[in-house]
RNA sequence: GGCCCCGUUGUGUAGCGGCCUAGCACGCCGCCCUCUCAAGGCGGUAGCGCGGGUUCGAAUCCCGUCGGGGCUACCA
């Protein structure tokens, strides 16, 4: 029998298909799973759902694996870890939902149908050109194979269909959506004919069988909510508590689909630079109400840790949410903002190699860089692939550093006066590395920046804003970039005297 | 078509009959800061789908209506 839902430790399960990359939804789904089990102390569990042979794509089990990885969603139990239930793969349990299916076949709770596709489809087009219910209309049921053959639509090989009785219960109280009904169903397929189990049954026997105390999904599944809760019924068994959630939407408010959306496959938030806890922190706040603090103010950025630890089913919100990228973006800029520097460094490696800004595996001096210009950047991105174009010129030759069009065009005919300036401006300080502790050291930004000003500025009386853009120009190759005095730092004297003596000839 | 669900500014939300001249966040606009761009600070813009009730009082309760969405497969 199902362990009551309400009084041993929950388990919970998310249960994707392996037929493509991973969708958001499935993270999204997961996310609430483990919440609840952790505050609970319960278990969360991965089953492959692999019953549709058709869809199947290579890969994808793998692809699942690694996306719930990347967000730190760890489930207890699941196909490569094993676990107390296993097989946890619906392929590896084809024996496990037989017996189940003969005992409603025994109890005349399902029957054999032999119709055919083109039958079935034949008479859902009537249907619904009369503008009746569609529906299966039962013609095979109480029919021998013999009898059944006799009339036309008939197929060899048959599935097995649940008669749905007329007083079917169509009514569960969810966890999210509170009192709800869904549709009377037809007499649905629970076993196809190559013999695999269709989701209805398998999801059933599974959660039965794997002891699922609450199932979480998509609202989609509401309508769906009676065909499950009658075969646990008709089975003998104890019905799991549901909890509904409402839809990711996309900007026409239709769900999300991996076809229109791109952010709907799990991988792209990665590929597009998204920190894992950006990701999580954002996908709560599509349903899920801030935090809110001892003086009542609110907060939305959060832990996964805070989440859990304060999980409600019932905050969870109703109506479907629409996919806000540009909250995510500043979310994601702001988990950026915050991460420890040399956190922020080993994020950022992977796409700066993708970008070809650092080998595979950087040398020492490159790193030390990396953590040098990592604070002047921090506040400049918000997605770990904005990197690129602000770091690449601090490790361009200097005389291989190539200047953008636009920033070329924006000099002013005083530009190459004002390169002079600087030179000899700069001239006179040491480049000179200093003491061990740093001590000593003439070339710093406020050095710089000082002697800087005091020849372009006061000098030359030229305003700062028109200033240093030459410069600018000079040191990254760029109209914008990271403050100058400190790239410039950075870049040290050699370098820094180079780049403004080739644009100062150049012009 | 049938069945089911949902409905607070552009988006995500707070609100559970008086504290609401509806709060917060993102976005957008403006100002400040400033070597560019950001970040940061300050200010502004915009909403209870509509119509009836109930009540001294409704975003909050009830009914209707409209709008949106989901499902309606031997897909999940």
């Amino acid at each position: 029998m199902s362990a009551d839902p309400t009084s041993t430790p929950p388990r919970l399960r998310v249960a994707p298909s392996p037929t493509g990359d991973v969708h958001v939804g499935t993270a999204y789904m997961s996310m609430f799973d483990l919440a609840f089990a952790r505050k609970h102390g319960g278990a969360f569990v991965l089953r492959i759902e692999d019953t549709d042979q058709k869809r199947l794509v290579k890969g994808a089990e793998q692809g699942i694996y690694d996306g719930l990885s990347w967000l730190g969603l760890h489930w207890d139990e699941g196909p490569d870890i094993g676990g107390p239930y296993a097989p946890y793969r619906q392929s590896e349990r084809l024996g496990t939902y037989r017996p189940y299916v003969e005992q409603l076949l025994k109890q005349g709770d399902a029957y054999y149908c032999w119709c055919s596709a083109e039958r079935l489809a034949e008479m859902r087009e009537r249907q619904q050109k009369t503008k009746q219910p569609t529906g299966y209309d039962r013609l095979c049921y109480g029919k021998t194979k013999e009898e059944r053959a006799e009339l036309p639509g008939f197929t060899d090989q048959p599935v097995v269909r649940l008669f749905v009785p007329d007083d079917v219960d169509l009514f569960w109280d969810d966890l999210i959506m509170g009192r709800s009904s869904g549709p009377r169903p037809d007499d649905q397929v629970i076993l196809k004919a190559d013999g695999f189990p269709t989701y209805h049954l398998a999801v059933v026997v599974d959660d039965h069988e794997m002891a699922i105390t609450h199932v979480v999904r998509g609202q989609e599944w509401m309508s769906s909510t009676p065909k499950h809760t009658l075969l646990y019924r008709k089975l003998g068994l104890t019905p799991p508590l549901y909890a509904h959630m409402p839809l990711l939407l996309e900007k026409s408010k239709s769900k999300i689909s991996k076809r229109k959306n791109p952010w709907a496959r799990l991988s792209w938030f990665k590929e597009q630079g998204y920190l894992p806890e950006a990701v999580m922190n954002f996908l709560a706040l599509q349903c899920y109400p801030p935090i809110i603090e001892a003086d009542g103010s609110e907060r939305e950025v959060f832990t996964f840790a805070e989440f859990t630890d304060g999980f409600e089913w019932s905050k969870v919100k109703r109506s479907g949410a629409i996919f806000n990228l540009e909250k995510l973006n500043w979310l994601n800029g702001h988990y950026i903002r915050e991460l420890e520097v040399g956190d922020f460094c080993t994020r950022l490696l992977p796409y700066l190699h993708a970008d070809g800004v650092l080998p595979v595996h950087p040398s020492l001096p490159e790193l030390g860089r990396l953590q040098e210009i990592a604070p002047l950047i921090q506040t400049r991105m918000e997605l770990l692939s904005e990197a690129a174009p602000l770091v690449r010129p601090f490790y361009t030759p200097d005389d291989a550093l190539p200047i953008a069009d636009d920033a070329r065009a924006q000099l002013k005919d005083g530009a190459k006066d004002v390169l002079a300036a600087a030179i000899s401006a700069l001239e006179p300080i040491s480049g000179a590395i200093g003491g061990p502790l740093g001590d000593g050291r003439e070339w710093t930004a406020e050095r710089i920046e000082s002697a800087l000003r005091e020849a372009i500025v006061d000098g030359l009386g030229i305003k700062p804003r028109l200033a240093f853009g030459p410069l600018r120009t000079a040191i990254s190759g760029q109209r914008v970039s990271p403050p100058l005095f400190e790239s410039m730092e950075i870049l040290g004297k050699a370098s820094t005297m180079r780049r403004l003596q080739r644009l100062h000839d150049d012009l």
